[in-house]
RNA sequence: GCCGUGGUAGCUCAGGGGUAGAGCAACUGAUUCGUAAUCAGUAGGUCGGAGGUUCAAAUCCUCUCCACGGCACCA
């Protein structure tokens, strides 16, 4: 007897071993036709895995979260099937489910084109209508790897050869065409129905090793039906809208070129954001106890070996001669901040001292990572440094995070997450130290009470750190924040402070920023708010529009009143409609528009029409002139 | 850096061996108008750069630069 506990706690008992397409279809026949997959003791197999002990087991249907990757991992094998009957010779590598879709990696001579996609797609949906079953086989190890090397398939050989000796060798076969998988499956290829689609075609290297040969991506996506495969697809155009790049062209907020490969040309009205968003963090460091410094940003070289840089990042670092001298420009501010620091002798007394700098930093990246604002060589950060004893980590960490969440929740975030990022191979300092400095940040963690996923092996070559993660408007994760532990850079560059008991005791630093850089998180800030910014961020706060020129030195002396109460505003006296005005600053994204003709000149009134309504409220002078000086306030300013 | 795709007016894009095009923007003039594009006219180009093939190259070939999409990288 086999006993089968369903979800809803009811048990079904069975003469012997089950599979469950049985169960399912021992339930109703209805069930049975929408059954995936099954999963039993919360692990996900195929439908005709058979059952021979009591279990709980739970019938997937493509309604379960489980299932959306069940069918990406299907449309990876149907697309695989689908290249090798149009392209034969290629070979397959891996295909796994990703978020929102899946991957397949080929190796052929021969690029795919563009056209080839939609060949593949038109196959995939023939593979699709011929409703192939699929079904798993246990090949023997050695067998299996002759098989695949037999057919040209050297990729798949290597895959087997490195799978634990423990594993089964299991295939999955679907018609005529089979691939190495360690499963589950959809029953059959018809179950994949319809709602995919191929996306793009790139270069990603043999197992993400870039000494490996490149082979071809194929990306696509795969929904459960075609409402949410077309809900998908206008994410992706809502996306596109709100890519910076496109903005900040736009909105005249900044450019690039060549000249200046990944640094940024700001234009007075992206500037304007810059600054004001710059001084806002630096009322709040101010607030909370930083004290502000500014390093030489062309440094000898001498100091980058000490500090463990230049062996590190040598190649990513801009040098310069000098007098038979090298310099780098500085790839970042710590090593700057300790030469303060070590300037004069320091007490117990003065820590925690917390040095903040709007560091000017550069560093070399790779042609092909440089994206718009998100990744430059030229940047700035709202780096600081806490130098602080041991015990003070912990206090230091949680008063971090306040005010980390609190700068966010004033920019419009208020989803974020954290992430531990533990000791990498390549690494300064003993393992005693990151013992210490790992137990530190987890008790830290704990104290200010932040949940966080374990990223291993990510850490800094200095130290473990916290990354703070946030999500925008439209469920993007974005890494801002940072906080790492450092034992090692104190020591090496010999910072010290004399404590209670007159000894000489290493600082410990804690690097930290929030923002991460201001460039890129303009950009991010641009993508969340899709161009409308906050009224206290905004380039423009507002556009005085007149309807006739009678109306000229009216809205001149608004416009004057307004600056005076320190808001950006801008008269627009143009001989134009009052329609071509209000188009024009809308599609600008000027948030408030003040429009005045004769009768507002006469009343001395205003009507006020806000960014993205059609609304307008026709108020008296003094009264916009308060609401809007209200408003424009930044969030730390206000009562 | 690697693989792929692109680069034509300020912007968005068409044209693919035979005189360089459109829309928007710009400029000039007319229009004084009540909440998302008033009308008419004018001007605007080393077709990314260099070399080659050809009677003739934006168009074909080679090299190169840059951008875009991924991969690798990201102190």
């Amino acid at each position: 007897m086999v006993a089968i506990t369903l979800p809803d706690g009811s048990v079904r008992s069975f003469e012997g071993p089950v599979t469950g397409l049985q169960i399912a279809q021992g339930i109703g026949p209805g069930l049975a036709k929408a059954a995936l997959a099954v999963t039993v003791d919360d692990v996900m197999v195929d439908l005709s895995t058979t059952i021979g002990t009591d279990a709980r087991v739970s019938i997937v249907t493509a309604r379960d979260d489980a299932a959306l990757a069940l069918l990406r991992h299907d449309a990876a094998h149907v697309m695989a099937q689908a290249v090798q009957e149009l392209f034969p010779g290629t070979q397959v590598t891996i295909g796994p489910s990703i978020e929102n879709g899946f991957y397949y990696d080929f190796a052929r001579n021969e690029p795919f084109s563009l056209d080839d996609l939609a060949l593949i797609e038109e196959r995939m949906r023939e593979i699709v209508a011929r409703n192939l079953p699929i079904e798993r086989e246990v090949w023997d190890r050695d067998e299996a790897i002759a098989w695949f090397r037999d057919k040209g398939e050297q990729y798949k050989a290597e895959i087997i050869e490195d799978l634990p000796a423990g594993e089964p060798i299991t295939v999955y076969r679907q018609g005529d065409w089979l691939d190495l998988c360690r499963g589950p499956h959809l029953p059959s290829t018809g179950k994949l129905g319809t709602a995919f689609k191929l996306m793009k075609l790139a270069g990603a290297y043999w197992r993400g090793d870039s000494r490996n040969p490149m082979l071809q991506r194929i990306y696509g996506t795969a929904w459960p039906d075609a409402k949410q495969l077309s809900a998908y697809l206008t994410r992706l155009e809502e996306a596109e809208r709100r890519d910076h790049r496109r903005l900040g062209q736009e909105m005249g907020l900044f450019h690039l070129q060549e000249e200046a490969q990944g640094a940024v040309f700001w234009h007075p009205k992206g500037w304007t954001v810059y600054r004001s968003l710059q001084a806002y963090i630096r009322r709040r460091l101010e607030k909370a106890d930083y004290v502000e410094v500014n390093t030489p940003m062309l440094v000898d070289r001498s100091l980058w070996e000490k500090s463990g840089h230049w062996e590190k990042f040598r190649e990513n670092m801009f040098t310069s001669e000098a007098e038979e001298r090298v310099l780098a420009l500085k790839p970042m501010n710590c090593p700057g901040h300790i030469q303060i620091f070590r300037q004069g002798i320091k007490s117990y007394r003065d820590l925690p001292l917390r040095m903040s700098e709007f560091g000017s930093c550069h560093r070399n990246e790779a042609s092909g990572a440089l994206h718009g604002l998100m990744r430059v060589r030229a940047f700035v950060q709202d780096d600081a440094h806490i130098f602080c004893t041991e015990d003070q980590i912990v206090s230091e960490t949680q008063s971090f995070c306040a005010l980390l969440k609190s700068v966010y929740h004033d920019l419009g975030f208020e989803d974020v997450s954290v992430k531990f990022s533990d000791r990498p191979a390549k690494r300064a300092g003993s393992d005693a130290t990151w013992d210490k400095a790992e137990a530190a940040l987890r008790d830290a963690t704990e104290a200010a009470g932040l949940s966080w996923t374990l990223n291993p092996g990510e850490g800094a070559f200095y130290g473990p750190k916290l990354e703070f993660v946030l999500r925008d408007a439209i469920g993007r994760d974005w890494q801002c924040g940072t906080l790492q532990v450092d034992f090692v850079l104190p020591e090496r560059l010999d910072a010290h402070y004399v404590a209670e008991d007159g000894a000489k005791v290493r600082p410990v630093m804690l690097h930290r920023a929030i923002l991460g850089t201001f460039e890129r998180f303009m950009g991010i800030l641009i993508e969340n708010c899709a161009g409308r910014f906050p009224l206290w961020l905004a380039p423009v706060q507002a556009v005085v529009a007149t309807i006739t020129s009678e109306a000229d030195a009216y809205a001149t002396e608004v416009q004057a009143l307004l600056k005076k109460k320190g808001l950006r505003v801008v008269a627009d006296l143009r001989n134009e409609k009052i329609n071509y005005k209000v188009r024009e600053h809308s599609v600008g994204k000027v948030p408030v528009m003040l429009v005045v003709g004769r009768k507002e000149a006469e009343n001395r009134t205003v009507a006020v029409r806000r960014l993205g309504g059609e609304a307008q409220e026709v108020l008296a002078l003094d009264d916009v002139l308060a609401t809007l000086t209200s408003e424009a306030t930044p969030p730390d300013l206000r009562d």
